[in-house]
RNA sequence: GCCCCGGUAGCUCAGCCUGGUAGAGCACUGGCUUGGUAAGCCAUGGGCCGCGGGUUCAAAGCCCGCCCGGGGCUCCA
């Protein structure tokens, strides 16, 4: 295929007689075009579809960055000594209008097979005048950077912004009164501006890495991180929380593949309705790509499942290890936005937008329940509802009771049409020490893609009917939930406070410092005591001095510090330095372990992985 | 992708502007020290100063190119 591209002033073309055995109808009048990007198009033999489609996602390219508002395509068969059959040429020609319409370009074409009158005034600047040329090899090479169609609407989408509150009211974002609301303020000018100069770095970055959770991994694609015992151990934990809350609301857990063909028919228009870039792995001659979510697998299960409507409302569930996402490098930061990420993903077939709701409001207080469960509460999070008019005009009351249950006032978005495949989703929002916002759990209404997958069930009449399909990740990625603790974390420290994680989640939670070598045996022996009632414990039997251990325990942020020495082998009292209350307490082994008990409750515990003798346990930097 | 900043010991960084042959603290190793709630003392070892080219009698430093990393912008379903 042959294009002269030619940014033009204006284009006047006028059909005069049907000059091919192949002609489109067309009005024998004289059609003007101004301030347009004109396509000069030769169809060559060999060409397909597919190079129509690249040829105008190119010149859509082009017209954004130089601003041109309208494309003319002009079949021209001058270009080529090697012309495709009039037949082919038309199947192409139509493929390119069909890309511009659906990439939401204004668009004229002119007809197919006619002699035409043509004048043109073609602009003055360097750009103005290109030639270029596509066949197939173009394509197949180029195609990696393929770019879904929903990343480049989005950058048309409009919305508008709105504060819905406990009480009912929508009030445009600019008329609500912030106070006692400020965190949700920050968020809001975030959502809506997206942009804000701030030089520091995000704080959590060298908390991470210093206290070994985790760290670049520079030998990997950026975003990929190498992860220390501690961090793995937290994230973990974190893991298996989340796995046994959406267990415990009903959730079916499945484990499905990391990489999916890119050809397959159902999963290509996913990729295109999600605006997310892709790892491509060419193997042979396909291509995978690395899946961005549990979507694929699970929808791909869900459709060879028999299921009828006694089944539904049903749950699949996984916690992927790990979706990728390519995102633009520049945007990657630290556990905040990564390219390799731990999400928890549950999705819930329901008959239909009743039992939806119903369900989505179940899982509100599962997400709800499970960042309380790891440390968050109402005040770090603020919450984002995101539909469409039409879905807010005919289910006001619903959005509203989500707005209650979450009980503080909430940001919405509202689309006039729908431009992705849901109607409505939520997230939590934590707002970080650079006032940037990340999102942590959401839902969304699905009502697109049981159908895009064939996923089916039979209702009571005997007759197949697509379920609606929620998708949730209660906590969102596991990763990005350490990010807020972090950043929360030293929320704390600028306000002179001690940091900590919660207590259920600290690697070390009780380390015993011996005054002596010589009580480190009863050290020991105190060790497994605690142990027993799981307890996370370490001994500090470095040849340090009780202050320098102390400090150490200190900057490792440990809840509990146990100096043991003559007093404490005479009285069986143990001194207790409390991280929390910052007291020295006096206490017996089996209090503090209860304490402990107590702090953990209900969630995961896990042996700590590292030598448990600090004498014996490398720096992993 | 664009803009900015950076790459010197395991880590954090100084030195670079104004060229003269490599520094500190921490960590590591050895020794002294048996210490009671946030850093005990002494000593030792450790460097293709990111890579390649250029200028110069001489380059970690100046110039050019490249690679890698980070941050900001943009983006964030």
């Amino acid at each position: 295929m042959k294009i002269v591209q030619l940014h033009v002033d204006y284009v006047e073309y006028e059909p005069v007689r049907p000059e091919s055995s192949v002609y489109e109808e067309a009005e024998r009048k004289k059609h003007r075009i101004e301030e347009a990007l004109l396509l000069l198009t030769s169809v060559e033999k060999g060409d397909d579809r597919r190079l129509g489609e690249k040829a105008v996602e190119d010149a859509a390219e082009f017209m954004k960055e130089l601003k041109i508002p309208r494309l003319v395509i002009y079949p021209y068969a001058h270009l080529s000594t090697n012309l495709a059959s009039p037949g082919e040429a038309l199947e192409v020609l139509k493929a390119m209008r069909e890309k511009a319409e659906e990439m939401r370009l204004e668009a004229y074409s002119a007809p197919f097979g006619w002699n035409k009158k043509l004048s043109i005034s073609v602009k003055g600047h360097p750009l103005a005048e290109q030639l270029r040329s596509y066949t197939p090899e173009t394509v197949r090479e180029k195609s990696e950077e393929e770019v879904p169609q929903a990343l480049l609407m989005e950058e048309k989408l409009e919305s508008y912004w709105y504060i819905l509150t406990p009480d009912g009211e929508v009030v445009p974002v600019e008329q609500f009164d912030f106070k006692g609301h400020e965190n949700l303020e920050v968020f809001a000018r975030y959502e809506m501006q997206k942009s804000r100069a701030v030089l520091e770095q995000p704080p959590h970055v060298s908390l991470m890495k210093r206290l070994e959770i985790a760290d670049y991994e520079p030998a990997s694609d950026p975003g990929n991180l190498r992860w220390y015992a501690k961090g793995r151990l937290i994230k973990s934990l974190l893991e298996q929380y989340v796995t046994q809350k959406v267990i415990e609301y009903g959730g079916i857990e499945v484990e499905t593949p990391i990489m999916y063909d890119m050809s397959h028919p159902a999963l290509k228009k996913y990729l295109h309705k999600f605006p997310a870039r892709q790892y491509v792995i060419p193997v042979e001659d396909k291509k995978y790509f690395l899946r961005f979510a549990a979507c694929f697998g699970q929808f791909l299960i869900a459709k060879d499942m028999q299921l009828s409507y006694k089944h539904l409302p049903i749950w699949l569930y996984e916690l992927t290890r790990y979706s990728f996402r390519r995102e633009k490098s520049g945007e990657l930061v630290g556990l905040k936005r990564l390219r390799a990420f731990t999400m928890p993903d549950v999705h819930a077939l329901c008959r239909d937008i009743e039992q939806a709701k119903e369900e989505m409001k179940k899982r509100l207080r599962l997400s709800m329940e499970v960042m309380e469960g790891i440390g968050f509460g109402r005040d770090d999070l603020e919450m984002a509802i995101r539909f469409t008019k039409d879905f807010y005009e005919s289910h006001r009351d619903f959005i509203f009771e989500l707005v209650r249950m979450f009980g503080k006032p909430v940001l919405a978005e509202m689309w006039n049409e729908r431009y992705f495949y849901f109607v409505l989703k939520w997230e939590f929002n934590f707002v970080d020490n650079q006032r940037k916002a990340a999102a942590l759990s959401t839902d969304q209404i699905d009502v697109e893609n049981a159908r895009a997958y064939g996923i089916t069930y039979v209702n009571e009449k005997g007759e197949k009917e697509y379920p609606i399909i929620l998708h949730c990740s209660p906590s969102g990625a596991i990763e990005r939930v350490i990010y807020a603790l972090l950043e929360k974390a030293y929320m704390k420290i600028e306000k002179n406070e001690k940091p900590m994680f919660p207590i259920w989640l600290s690697p070390t939670q009780v380390r015993i410092i011996p005054v002596k070598s010589d009580y480190l045996e009863d050290a020991l022996e105190l060790m497994k005591k605690l142990e027993e009632s799981d307890v996370r414990v370490d001994v500090d039997d470095r040849d340090e001095t009780v202050e320098r251990k102390i400090r150490d325990a200190e900057t490792e942020w440990i809840p509990y510090v146990v100096v043991y020495g003559e007093r404490e082998k005479k009285s069986g009292v143990l001194s207790v330095r409390v991280r929390e209350t910052g007291k020295l307490e006096k206490m017996r082994v089996e209090e503090l372990a209860e304490k402990i008990r107590e702090a953990v409750k209900n969630r995961p515990f896990k042996k700590l992985p590292l030598p448990k003798l600090l004498s014996r346990r490398p720096s992993f930097r």
